[in-house]
RNA sequence: GCGCCUGUAGCUCAGCUGGAUAGAGCAACGGACUUCUAAUCCGUAGGCCAGAGGUUCGAGUCCUCUCAGGCGCGCCA
C-alpha cells in the first residue's frame, strides 16, 4: 500500500513537472508515513515540505500541484487533504484493504517474507559462550536475540548460518582443567590449596565426581601437566554439552560449532599473522608482533604475538574472521554481550584490513541483564560461584514467556527480568496475550466447523466486501503492516520490532473480538469474517514463529 | 581521565533511523461475562521526553556541553 501510493505521487510529481506547475524534475526520495492521528488520514507524504526548497514554492502550492494531478486508477484513495504546514494526506477506501487479506491467505506461511537479502549468505554468530561454566540469563538474551535475528534474515531470503565459537584454547581452558584437577584432590582426600583465580562454582565438584568415577585411578597415575589437560579437555566436552542443552532446551540450534583450537590445528592463526605481516599490515615491536589497527580506526595498535611468543585471542578473533569470509559469507554478524564492546573497533579494523566493506561485518551487542525478583535484585558473584543460571530461569517461567521478554526490549536497553512477573500469566507478560490471540481464533474455527458446517477450506472465496466495520478494515490495515515490520527488523537488526508489531495486531484483534461475533446467524457473514480472522491467526503465527514462540490452539 | 551504551507517565518499556496534538502495558479509579476462552475489552487520570544551548519550515529523534546510572579501556580471555 505504502509502495504504491508513492508510486502514484512520484506519477503525480512527473505530470505536475511536465505541465509546468512544478519547477524541478528532482523529486528525491518520496517518503510515505503514517499518521499518529486518525484525522490525518492513513498515510501522508510530506513531499510538500522536503521539495519546498528545491522547487523553490511554498509547500501549499506544491501540494495543489501534486493533488490536481494525481490519477488513482485502482480507486484507493477515497480523499485527499491538505494539511498542516504542507502535509498531504489520503484516506483510503475500506475495499482497498481487502486484497492483503487475500495475500495473506495466498502466501500464508510466508506473508512478510520481503526479499532483502536476494539468495546473499549471511552468518550469526551468537552466544558463544567459553566452555568454562553453565550459562546464565545474559547469554540467554544473546542467545535469543541472535537465533531470532538468524530466523529474521532467513526469512528475508538471506540464506542464513547460525554458529556457535567455542574457546577451547587458550588460558582459561588450562585454568578449568586446574580447577578440576585441584577438586579431584580434594576429593580424593589429597588436601590442596584451592586458589581464587581458580573456578569456584559447585558444577566444579559435580564435573570432578564423574570424572573420578570413570577413570579415578589413571588421573592419578599421570604427571600433573597431563592430568590437568585430561581433566581440562573432559571439563570442556562436559560443559559444553550442558550448553547445548540448554539452548535446546531455549528452542535453539546451531548449524556450526566452531572450534578456535581447530583454527591452530590447521595453521589459519600463522597464515592469518604472515599474511599481515606480509601487507606490511602488521609490526614487531618490543618483543612482540602488532596489528596497525589504529590505520583503521581504533585507537591504538594492538598486540597479536606476545613477548613470550603466544598469540594473543584477538589473533585467532582475526583469523575466525578470515575464515568466516573464506567460506563464502558476504556478510557477518557477531551478537556479544556489552560488556566486549571495547573490542568492536579492533575487529572492526582487522575487517577492514582484510579488504572487507563496513556493510559486510555487523556486531549486535546485547546489554548485560539483571535478574530481580519482585523488584529486588538477585545477587549473582560469578567469582564465587553462585548465579542462577539459565536453565534454572527457563524452568522456572517457560520458554516462551523468557524469549518474549528477550524480545520486547531493544537489545541495547538494559533489562531488568523480574522471575515473579516473568512467571505471571497477565498482561505484565505480553507473551500469554499475542498467544491468546491465537487460541482464540483456533477456537472459533473449531466451532465455525463443528456448529456452522463451516471447515477451513470454505473460507477461501466468501464476500469480503462484508467486511465493513471500523475494527475490521483496522485489522486488515494492521496486517498491511506486517511486510514492513519483519524488513524493518532485518535492515535494522532489531528483532524486537516483530515482537511489538505482534503485541498491536492482538491488540486490534482483542478489541473486534469483543465488539463483534464471527459467527453469526448470517452464513455468509460467518464466512466472511472467519476468512478475516484466519488470517490474523495467520500472521500472528508467523510471527510468532520467527521469534520462536510457541502458536498453541488452546491455553 | 578517555570511549561506548542508557536516561520518555509512579513502575516496565515502545516511539518505524527529522514530521502534525507523546504511545502501550502494569499499578490507580469507573464500567463490560447467560455469548466464538474475561490470560479479554471500554473509559478516566497520569509528561519540563535527565538538564542547557544549537542546527531548520519542524527535534524525544541530529550536533555540542553538563548531570546520573551501566559497561569497557592489558603482551587477559
Amino acid at each position: 500500500m505504502k509502495n504504491t501510493l508513492e508510486k502514484i505521487v512520484r506519477r503525480a510529481a512527473q505530470a505536475a513537472y511536465t505541465a509546468g506547475d512544478l519547477n524541478s524534475g528532482d523529486f528525491g526520495d518520496i517518503v510515505i508515513e503514517e499518521p499518529k492521528v486518525a484525522s490525518h488520514g492513513d498515510f501522508a507524504t510530506n513531499f510538500a515540505l522536503t521539495g519546498a526548497s528545491t522547487q523553490k514554492m511554498p509547500p501549499n502550492k506544491i501540494a495543489e500541484a501534486i493533488i490536481r494531478h494525481m490519477d488513482d486508477p485502482e480507486q484507493l484513495i477515497r480523499d485527499t487533504q491538505i494539511a498542516g504546514p504542507g502535509f498531504i494526506n489520503f484516506f483510503i477506501s475500506p475495499a482497498a484493504w481487502l486484497p492483503v487479506l487475500q495475500a495473506v491467505h495466498e502466501k500464508g506461511a510466508l506473508f512478510g517474507a520481503v526479499n532483502i537479502g536476494r539468495g546473499r549468505r549471511v552468518q550469526v554468530e551468537f552466544v558463544s559462550a567459553n566452555p568454562t561454566g553453565p550459562l546464565h540469563v545474559g547469554h540467554g538474551r544473546g542467545a535469543v536475540v541472535g537465533d531470532a535475528l538468524a530466523a529474521i534474515l532467513n526469512f528475508c531470503g538471506f540464506i542464513t548460518d547460525r554458529e556457535y565459537y567455542i574457546n577451547d584454547a587458550g588460558r582459561q581452558i588450562r585454568t578449568l582443567g586446574s580447577s578440576v584437577y585441584l577438586r579431584c584432590m580434594e576429593l580424593a582426600g589429597r588436601a590442596t590449596d584451592f586458589p581464587e583465580d581458580a573456578y569456584q562454582g559447585e558444577y566444579i565438584y559435580d564435573i570432578a565426581r564423574s570424572l573420578m568415577d570413570e577413570k579415578n585411578a589413571a588421573l592419578f597415575e599421570m604427571d600433573a601437566d597431563s592430568a590437568v589437560d585430561a581433566c581440562a579437555r573432559y571439563a570442556a566436552d562436559k560443559i559444553l554439552e550442558n550448553i547445548r542443552t540448554d539452548l535446546k532446551n531455549l528452542g535453539i540450534g546451531f548449524d556450526t560449532w566452531f572450534s578456535e583450537q581447530s583454527l591452530y590445528d590447521s595453521g589459519k592463526v600463522a597464515e592469518a599473522i604472515r599474511v599481515l605481516l606480509e601487507k606490511n599490515l602488521a609490526y614487531e615491536a618490543e618483543g612482540a608482533t602488532w596489528f596497525k589497527s589504529s590505520l583503521f580506526g581504533d585507537e591504538k595498535d594492538r598486540v597479536i604475538v606476545r613477548g613470550n611468543g603466544l598469540t594473543t585471542y584477538f589473533a585467532s578473533d582475526i583469523a575466525y574472521h578470515m575464515d568466516k569470509y573464506d567460506r563464502g559469507y558476504e556478510r557477518v554478524i557477531d551478537v556479544w554481550g556489552a560488556d566486549h564492546h571495547g573490542y568492536v573497533p579492533r575487529l572492526t579494523a582487522a575487517i577492514t584490513a582484510m579488504g572487507r566493506e563496513p556493510e559486510q561485518f555487523r556486531v549486535v551487542l546485547a546489554h548485560l541483564v539483571n535478574l530481580v525478583r519482585q523488584g529486588v535484585p538477585v545477587s549473582m558473584s560469578t567469582r564465587a560461584g553462585q548465579f542462577v543460571t539459565l536453565r534454572e530461569v527457563v524452568d522456572e517461567v517457560g520458554v516462551d514467556a523468557a524469549r518474549f521478554i528477550f524480545l520486547t526490549r531493544h537489545h541495547e536497553s538494559p533489562l531488568d527480568f523480574d522471575l515473579e512477573l516473568a512467571k505471571q500469566k497477565t498482561n505484565e507478560n505480553p507473551v500469554y496475550y499475542v498467544q491468546y490471540v491465537y487460541a482464540r481464533i483456533s477456537s472459533i474455527m473449531k466451532k465455525a466447523a463443528a456448529e456452522h458446517s463451516i471447515g477451513s477450506h470454505d473460507v477461501d472465496d466468501p464476500m469480503l466486501a462484508m467486511l465493513t466495520e471500523p475494527e475490521e478494515i483496522q485489522l486488515m490495515k494492521q496486517m498491511a503492516k506486517y511486510p514492513e515490520a519483519v524488513a524493518g527488523a532485518a535492515k535494522m537488526m532489531e528483532p524486537h520490532r516483530v515482537a511489538y508489531y505482534l503485541m498491536e495486531l492482538a491488540a486490534a484483534f482483542h478489541a473486534y473480538y469483543n465488539k463483534h461475533r464471527v459467527l453469526t446467524q448470517d452464513n455468509e457473514l460467518s464466512r466472511s469474517r472467519l476468512c478475516l480472522v484466519k488470517g490474523v491467526r495467520t500472521v500472528i503465527g508467523n510471527g510468532l514463529t520467527l521469534l520462536g514462540v510457541s502458536t498453541p490452539e488452546t491455553m
